[in-house]
This record gives structure tokens, C-alpha cells and sequence, in this order.
DNA sequence: ATAGGGTTAG
């Protein structure tokens, strides 16, 4: 009972007294005399002797200590005893001089009681008192803790005035030596290295031995610069003992600075000392090799190893095959496996990681999948990276439900994501344009306490761009910025690159030239995003304008630079020339075309249906051993479709697969939209089985060419079913689904049919254009069905939407045709009202209905003109023959009429101008005329006449009127 | 203190 009064007592105590360490002391001089000076504060402490006075606070609680051992001290009453005092610091300083020789380990159980239980901030003094103790008992671990805590408080810059604490105050003391070696090596690891070199520099004058391990760790910190060198010699010329890590930290110091050769060089040299040549070493100069593309270089030095009698590690092996497989050498790095295993080393879940990507990196996806399979049957478990893996390669084909699936799993499992694997899950919702979707899933992942990384920010940056939410992504760009994350080459051209896929070419270039002022652009693949940007809308001529600027800032072109400039040449059917720049310009840069610059050319020929061509190009690639990918496969078939050789094509597919290469949704859709034409529907729909069967999400393109195949070829009812059952499973669909299906509705008359998919596109939240209710209206027209285009008109209106240009004259040509010349006025009106004007039908030849009624519409148009502008001329312009604007612009006329018909035109101007006198003009002339006005004369002023010109207008007379 | 996964040009 007593027990529980002063243990609640106890913490009711504390919780008032000492809510702040510092409130055990009654002065706190030290402190606060650190935040008022900028010079390090010096303490020349001298310890005065216990005071036999009994007031004296410090000599009872020794005396308790020594006498009750610190467990029964800390019993609750004493606590309670210690509680209650008020010491200052000199005052604790004594207590510990005074243990420290009596009872040292007394002396440092207090010293950690105090900072655990209180928070206490323990002086210089103590801290070296109790450090010395250690030393001397040899507790290193502890001893460092103590510095490192010390260290933390006192901040860099402090060696001088520690060092002469320790030099004034515990010069003779046996442990002095450890000491110093701990604090310099504390310093070296704490990254304050200048301090290290003080500490370093006070115990050469002194002769304190520096241990290996500080040596180390300063070596490690400089490793970079050359002061190592002068370590290293001191070292020697020291004698010290060295250990196995020396010679492999300046190693990997060398292989940082990419200085290679001079690691190998070094590495003979120690070859003899104790602590000559290492796997390790060979390992960190094999590993920077691969990473400068040196796997040859690598695979020479295990033949090294093997010669001073090394065995290659498990790290070795798993260094060489990632060589292999980044330099796409995937045979030998699957030699290397079996190698490894005949050795005795058995392949980890890294080496199958590394294999996995290699597969991964040619596109060889099933091979990736092979392998994570092999490494889940031989029993090792699957880590957060086989799951990254596993995501990626669903991601890979679109199947981010599965992905999202995983990530339920590994949750399940205790396997936290990183933002890696968030990584790739969110790239994958941006590439199928989710990017909302991709921001929730972002935001989750912030609120998971993850830390957004540089790649990150860049997958999403990218994919806000490419949906032009630049101010989001903008939003973004600050927010990385403001947590000390700065873009590199990757986020500004994920920048770049949205604009330039959004076809903001000016945009983009304003702000490619902001990275060139700021000399950012020494990247070429900010140059080739541009270039590629340019050549995709089609301007060559700027593309190579930037082709001629990289060459001029002597920026190495890449072989992406020339796939795109071909690509460009290609797409402005120059294919010769592009043929000749493949030949040229890339082997003048010492540059290998690749399997892209292949795949752009014989799809260049294929457009062209150039087989020959394309099917050389093919055996060129195989005789240089550039490998296809399935991307060029896909060229081939479609070549292949476009020949109507399509067994040959369904057993490309087939090989395809035997070569590890997977199909893509587009290689499906090529192939199954060349069996819809061929009106074999059966064969297209057993194509698209196939893609479920290889757990390819089919994409609504697929969708798209199978309700378009049964549409033209197959049942239309089929179609409608194939639409209703997608619906229902809601699986995504893009507009042309339902725009197809209704145009088949059209064509069959069917308009109830029709408006039903219509209405069902607007609720999907489609976005529809004023084109998607014109084709429509066209077809319809076409159809002679005027009352149901009518009504389908009426609903536009309904809507909310204007009716362009193009509507009103299919509309209007249409109830033309139906005689409803009354509706034709109306309309008429309204599309003078809206600013519209019919001009396509000026330029249109013949004597159609059409051309017969826009002459009048022209007629009420050049009236409200006349109305309400002061210069009708310019304004109608644009729309006349050229010879009749050369004329209104050589005089100052301000009247024209263009006309047809003669009675069509007496009635409109009767209609609307009333008085005018049509008796001025000859009947005779008025057939398929152009006749110009002069207002106020009402005097007939030219003539432009099609099929015989009038003798007195003659001169006038333009070639094809 | 040596090895693996994600973003980018067709």
C-alpha cells in the first residue's frame, strides 16, 4: 500500500517538479551562457574537495551512493531525496569526480539515470568524467554513445574548446588516448570532418595513438579529395595496424570518382600486405565498372580474382550478372547463374531480381515472369522488390486492378510499400490517363507517412502535363522544390514532355529557351523531347534547326535525336532521305541505329506498302544482331494485313511468343482489325479470347474495331449485344463505341435506335462536339429522313448546343430539298444571327440545290452586313471569287449581290429590301452570274459570268468564272 | 563501407 502511495506520488512529483530537465538545478548558467556568445564557451573547471560541513548536499548523496550502490539508491525514497534538491552543475560535477575513482561504475549509472529519467543535460565535464571511466573499462560502445550525445549538443566547431578541456583537465589520466581516438572518430562519423582533423591534429602533438577505425572513417569522409592520400601515407608511416576495410574504402573512393584504372593500380600495389586485394575490393571496382557499361572489363576482373586466389562472392556474381543484363547480354548472365551455382553459390532473391529485369529491360516479359516464378517455387520468399516486380510487370500490361490487388496482399502479408512500388502503380494509372485516380492513390501514400521521392513527383508532374492540369502540376513542381527536392533532367522533361504531348509547341518552346538561358540544356534529351515535340505536329524544319544548334553547342547527339529526325522525314513522306540520314549522319556519330530506328523506317515502308523494303530492313536488323522488339513485329503484321497474308500474320504472333516477346494490346488490335475486314468475325473474336488468355486487358480500341467489325460485316444485333454486355460488365469504353454503333443505326434508318445510344453517350459524360450531332443530322439527310434530322436538330438546340457552320448548311440543303423553303429563312436567320456564313457553298461548282440556296442565303447575309457594319466589303471578302475582290477593293464600292437564280434572288431582295427595283437588271444575265452593285447608283458596276462571258465585262472576267 | 525494384525519347 505505501508502495503504490509513493510511486503515485512519485509521478504526480515529477510531473509538477520537473516537467523541464533543467529545473533540477537551480542554475543553469551553462546553457544559457551558450546561447549568448558566439565563442565556444571554455570551462576551466577546478573540483573542490567534499566540504566535511554537513550542509553540504553533494557529500550525502556520495556517501548514499558508495554506501546503498545506485539500485538502492534509486529506491523510491532517495529518488524522492533527490528530487527535492536543487544542485547546480559544479555541484554534480563533484558527485561524479568524487564516484569515479571510489565507485566508477556508480558513477556511470547516474550519469545515464540522470539523462533518462530527467532529459538532464550533463556538462562537458561530467561527460568526460564518465567518458574516461568507460575508457577505461573498455565499454567503447558506451563510450561512443556518451560522445555522440555530447557531440549532438555541442554541434561542429567545437574541437578547439573540447579539446582543450581535455587536454587541461585530463591530460594525465590513463585513458586519455582512447578518449581523444573516440572523440575524433564521434566527429568523423557525425560528418563534422574539420573537427575530426582538429582532434586529429592536437593528438599527433601529444603522440596519442589514432585508432584504424577513425582512420577509416575519415577516409571514408574524404574520399572524394586527396587529403586521403596524406592519411594513408600517415598510416604507414605510423605503422598502424591497418584493417581489411582501408584498402576498400580508398578503393571505392577511386571507383566513385570513376578513376578505375587507378583502383586496379592500387590494388596490385597493396597485393603482399595483410590486407592486400579483397573480394570486396574487386567487387566495388567490378561494380562501378557495369556501371559505366564495362561489363567485359568486369567479367576480366573476376579472372584477376581467381589469379591472387579470391573466390567470388554471392555479391560478385549478382555485380557481373546486372552488368550482363543492363548491357542486355542475357545468355551469358544466365551462364553466370549456372556458374555461380556450380561454385557453391546459390543464387539469392537478388540474382533472380537482376535476371528479372534484364528481361524486363527487352521488353521479354514472359522471360521476366519466367524467373520470378522459378525463384517463388525454389521456396525463397518474395520481398518487397518481388512484389515491386510483380506490380510492374501487371502494370506493364494495363492491369493495374491486379497491381492495386497486390498491394492489398503485401499489406496482408506485413510488407509495407516504399514509394517505389507506389511509384509504379501511380505511372501506371497516369499512362492510362487515371491521373485523379493516380493523386488520390498519392496522397494515401503521404498520409502513410511515405516520403514522396524526385521519380515520384515526376511520374506525377508528367502525367498533370500530358492532361494539361499545367497549374496542378505546377502545384506540384513548388511542393517538391519546397522539400529540398530538386528536379533533375527526368522532372523537367516531364514538363517538357506534357506540353509537347499536349501539342503546345510554343509553350513548350518558351520554356525549353528559359532552360537554355539558364544553361540547363546541356542534356540532349531535353533537345530530343523538343525535336521529337516538333516532328510529331509535323514541323521539320524547326526540328532540324535544333538538330543544327545541338551540333553547334558540340552536345553529342543520341541515337533518339535520329529516330526522331527519321521519323519526322518518314511522316513528311521523305523516306529516301531518312533512309540516307540512317546510313550518313548516324555512323558519322559513331552511333548504332537501334531497334526503334529500325521500327520507324519499316513502318514508313509499310505505310507506303513497301514490303520489299520493309522485309530487307528486317534481315538487315537480324544480320547486325539488333534484336526486334514486339513493337516491330506489330510493323511487320500489320505489313502483312495490309498484303491480306494473314496466316502468315497469326504465325508471326505465334513466334513472337516462342522469341519471349509479348504481344501488345496494339499487336492484338492490328491483327484483329485485319480479320474484321476480311470479314472473318469469328477469327477476330478468337483473337480476342487469346488476349484474355494471356491476361491482356483488351483496350477499347479492341472494343472499338469489334463493334465497328460487326457493324459493317457481322449482325448488327451482335454489335448491340457486344455494346450492352461491355456496358453492363463497365468495362471502360471510349466515345467511337457508341459514335459507331449509332452511325450503323443511321445507315439501317433506325433513328429510334439511334438517339437511345446517343443519349446513353451524353450520360456517360462523353464529351461531345457539335460534329458528333452533325454526322448524325448528315446521315439522316442523306437518308431523306428530313423530319427525324429535324427533330435530332431540334435536340442539339435542346441541349445547349450552337449549330456551326457545317449543321446548318447539311440542315439546310436538307429542307431545301424537302421544299420546306420557309424553314430554310428560319434557319437562315438564325445562322446570321450566330455570325455564320455559308461559305463552303460559294466555291462549290454546279448548279445544285445547295449552291442555288446559299446564293440566297448570301443575298440575306450581304443585307444584315449592309445593316449593321460600316464595311461590308471586308467583311464579305473571304467569301467572294478572288476576281470579285479584286474589284471591290479597287473601288469604293459598297454593295455586292452574287446570285444564281433569278427568281429566287427577286424574291429574297423583295423580301428584304422591299423597293428595290429588279427591273434593273436583265434576266437574261442573272443565270449563273456574279453581278457587283454600286449602292447608291443602284448601277450595275461588273459581271463575272461562267459559261459566256459578257462582251462589255470581258476584261474582268477571272479564269474560272 | 561492395549487389536488386520505379519515372524519360519510337
Amino acid at each position: 500500500m505505501l508502495n503504490k502511495l509513493n510511486s503515485l506520488h512519485l509521478r504526480i512529483n515529477r510531473q509538477i517538479l520537473f516537467p523541464a530537465s533543467s529545473l533540477i538545478f537551480s542554475n543553469s548558467t551553462v546553457s544559457a551562457a551558450k546561447l549568448d556568445s558566439h565563442e565556444p564557451t571554455v570551462i576551466t573547471t577546478s573540483i573542490s574537495p567534499i566540504d566535511p560541513n554537513p550542509s553540504d548536499p553533494v557529500r550525502d548523496i556520495v556517501a548514499d551512493l558508495k554506501n546503498l550502490g545506485f539500485r538502492r539508491f534509486i529506491g523510491e525514497n532517495y529518488v524522492r531525496d533527490f528530487d527535492d534538491l536543487r544542485l547546480n552543475e559544479s555541484q554534480v560535477d563533484r558527485i561524479f569526480d568524487c564516484l569515479r575513482t571510489e565507485s566508477p561504475v556508480v558513477a556511470v549509472q547516474l550519469f545515464h539515470w540522470l539523462r533518462s529519467e530527467y532529459g538532464f543535460k550533463h556538462s562537458r565535464y561530467s561527460s568526460f568524467v564518465v567518458s574516461h571511466v568507460l575508457a577505461s573499462k573498455k565499454r567503447f560502445k558506451e563510450l561512443r554513445f556518451v560522445l555522440e550525445q555530447m557531440l549532438q549538443e555541442e554541434g561542429s566547431d567545437s574541437a578547439p574548446s573540447l579539446c582543450e578541456l581535455l587536454l587541461n583537465s585530463f591530460r594525465d589520466w590513463g585513458s586519455n588516448s582512447e578518449v581523444c581516438d573516440m572523440l575524433a572518430f564521434v566527429y568523423s562519423r557525425s560528418e563534422m570532418v574539420h573537427d575530426a582533423l582538429f582532434v586529429l591534429a592536437k593528438m599527433k602533438d601529444l603522440n596519442l595513438k589514432v585508432s584504424i577505425q577513425t582512420y577509416n572513417s575519415l577516409l571514408y569522409n574524404l574520399r572524394y579529395t586527396d587529403i586521403v592520400w596524406d592519411l594513408y601515407h600517415e598510416i604507414k608511416v605510423n605503422a598502424t595496424p591497418q584493417s581489411e576495410y582501408t584498402t576498400s574504402i580508398l578503393i571505392d573512393g577511386l571507383c566513385q570518382q570513376s578513376r578505375v584504372q587507378n583502383a586496379v593500380l592500387f590494388l596490385q600495389e597493396t597485393a603482399g600486405e595483410e590486407f592486400g586485394p579483397s573480394v570486396v575490393s574487386f567487387n566495388t571496382i567490378m561494380s562501378r565498372c557495369c556501371k559505366l557499361g564495362f561489363a567485359e572489363a568486369a567479367k576480366a576482373l573476376v579472372c584477376m580474382m581467381l589469379k591472387y586466389g579470391l573466390h567470388p562472392d554471392a555479391y560478385s556474381y549478382n555485380i557481373l550478372i546486372h552488368g550482363l543484363c543492363v548491357a542486355g547480354s542475357m545468355e551469358e548472365a544466365l551462364e553466370f547463374t549456372n556458374d555461380m551455382q556450380k561454385h557453391g553459390v546459390k543464387p539469392d532473391t537478388l540474382t533472380y531480381h537482376i535476371l528479372a529485369k534484364g528481361f524486363h529491360l527487352l521488353g521479354q516479359m514472359t522471360g521476366a515472369w519466367e524467373i520470378i516464378q522459378k525463384m517463388l517455387v525454389k521456396g525463397l520468399n518474395p520481398d518487397l522488390v518481388t512484389y515491386t516486380a510483380l506490380i510492374c510487370g501487371h502494370c506493364q500490361i494495363g492491369n493495374i486492378e491486379e497491381g492495386l490487388r497486390l498491394r492489398e496482399e503485401m499489406l496482408s502479408q506485413g510488407i509495407p510499400l516504399n514509394a517505389i512500388s507506389y511509384s509504379v502503380l501511380l505511372s501506371c494509372l497516369c499512362k492510362r490517363g487515371q491521373v485523379d485516380e493516380a493523386l488520390r492513390l498519392f496522397y494515401e501514400m503521404e498520409t502513410a507517412g511515405l516520403n514522396a521521392d524526385l521519380v515520384t513527383y515526376s511520374i506525377l508532374i508528367h502525367g498533370l502535363c500530358k492532361q494539361e492540369k499545367v497549374q496542378k502540376a505546377i502545384q506540384l513542381y513548388d511542393e517538391m522544390c519546397s522539400k529540398k527536392i530538386y528536379p533533375n533532367s527526368f522532372t523537367l522533361s516531364a514538363i517538357l514532355l506534357g506540353l509537347c504531348e499536349n501539342e503546345m509547341m510554343s509553350e513548350a518552346r518558351m520554356y525549353f529557351d528559359t532552360l537554355t538561358m539558364c544553361d540547363l540544356t546541356q542534356d540532349i534529351i531535353l533537345y530530343n523531347i523538343m525535336i521529337d515535340g516538333y516532328v510529331k505536329v509535323g514541323n521539320i524544319g524547326e526540328a532540324l534547326q535544333l538538330y543544327n544548334q545541338i551540333i553547334e553547342k558540340r552536345i553529342t547527339p543520341s541515337i533518339v535525336t535520329f529516330n526522331s529526325l527519321i521519323y519526322g522525314l518518314c511522316k513528311n513522306g521523305m523516306v529516301a532521305e531518312a533512309r540516307r540520314w540512317l546510313l550518313e549522319n548516324i555512323m558519322l556519330h559513331g552511333l548504332e541505329p537501334s531497334t526503334v530506328t529500325y521500327t520507324i523506317l519499316m513502318n514508313a515502308y509499310c505505310e507506303e506498302g513497301n514490303m520489299h523494303c520493309l522485309f530487307k530492313l528486317l534481315e538487315e536488323m537480324r544480320a547486325k544482331a539488333i534484336g526486334p522488339s514486339h513493337i516491330t513485329y506489330t510493323v511487320v503484321i500489320k505489313g502483312l494485313c495490309k498484303q491480306w497474308k494473314l496466316q502468315e500474320a497469326i504465325r508471326l504472333l505465334e513466334d513472337m511468343y516462342a522469341e519471349g516477346l509479348t504481344p501488345d494490346q496494339i499487336t492484338y488490335n492490328t491483327i484483329i482489325q485485319c480479320f474484321c475486314k476480311a470479314k472473318d468475325i469469328k477469327t477476330a473474336f478468337q483473337l480476342h479470347e487469346e488476349m484474355l488468355l494471356h491476361k491482356l486487358e483488351p483496350t477499347p480500341v479492341t472494343y472499338n474495331i469489334l463493334i465497328n467489325g460487326l457493324c459493317l460485316y457481322g449482325d448488327l444485333k451482335d454489335a448491340d449485344n457486344l455494346l450492352f454486355s461491355l456496358q453492363k460488365s463497365d468495362i471502360s469504353l471510349t466515345k467511337v463505341a457508341y459514335t459507331t454503333i449509332i452511325k450503323a443505326h443511321c445507315v439501317k434508318g433506325d433513328v429510334n435506335k439511334a438517339v437511345v445510344y446517343f443519349r446513353h453517350m451524353v450520360e456517360k459524360g462523353f464529351e461531345i462536339s457539335i460534329r458528333d450531332y452533325s454526322s448524325v443530322i448528315n446521315r439522316l439527310c442523306k437518308r431523306c429522313l428530313i423530319s427525324e434530322a429535324k427533330s435530332f436538330f431540334r435536340m442539339m438546340l435542346l441541349d445547349g448546343y450552337r449549330p456551326d457552320q457545317h449543321i446548318c448548311e447539311v440542315i439546310c440543303n436538307a429542307v431545301y430539298q424537302g421544299g420546306d423553303i420557309s424553314s430554310m429563312f428560319e434557319l437562315a436567320a438564325g445562322m446570321i444571327k450566330s455570325g455564320l456564313v455559308p461559305d463552303k457553298f460559294m466555291r462549290k461548282k454546279g448548279n445544285s440545290a445547295a449552291t442555288k440556296f446559299s446564293m440566297n442565303v448570301f443575298c440575306v447575309l450581304f443585307y444584315s452586313l449592309r445593316r449593321s457594319s460600316t464595311s461590308p466589303l471586308l467583311q464579305l471578302r473571304p467569301l467572294l471569287p478572288r476576281p470579285c475582290c479584286n474589284a471591290a477593293a479597287s473601288s469604293s464600292l459598297n454593295i455586292i449581290i452574287v446570285f444564281i437564280n433569278f427568281s429566287l434572288l427577286c424574291l429574297v431582295l423583295t423580301l428584304i429590301i422591299g423597293n428595290f427595283k429588279t427591273t434593273l437588271i436583265h434576266h437574261t444575265l442573272m443565270c449563273n452570274s456574279v453581278v457587283l452593285f454600286h449602292l447608291k447608283t443602284r448601277r450595275l458596276v461588273a459581271l463575272w459570268q461562267r459559261k459566256t462571258p459578257n462582251s462589255i465585262f470581258r476584261n474582268s472576267c477571272a479564269e474560272r468564272w
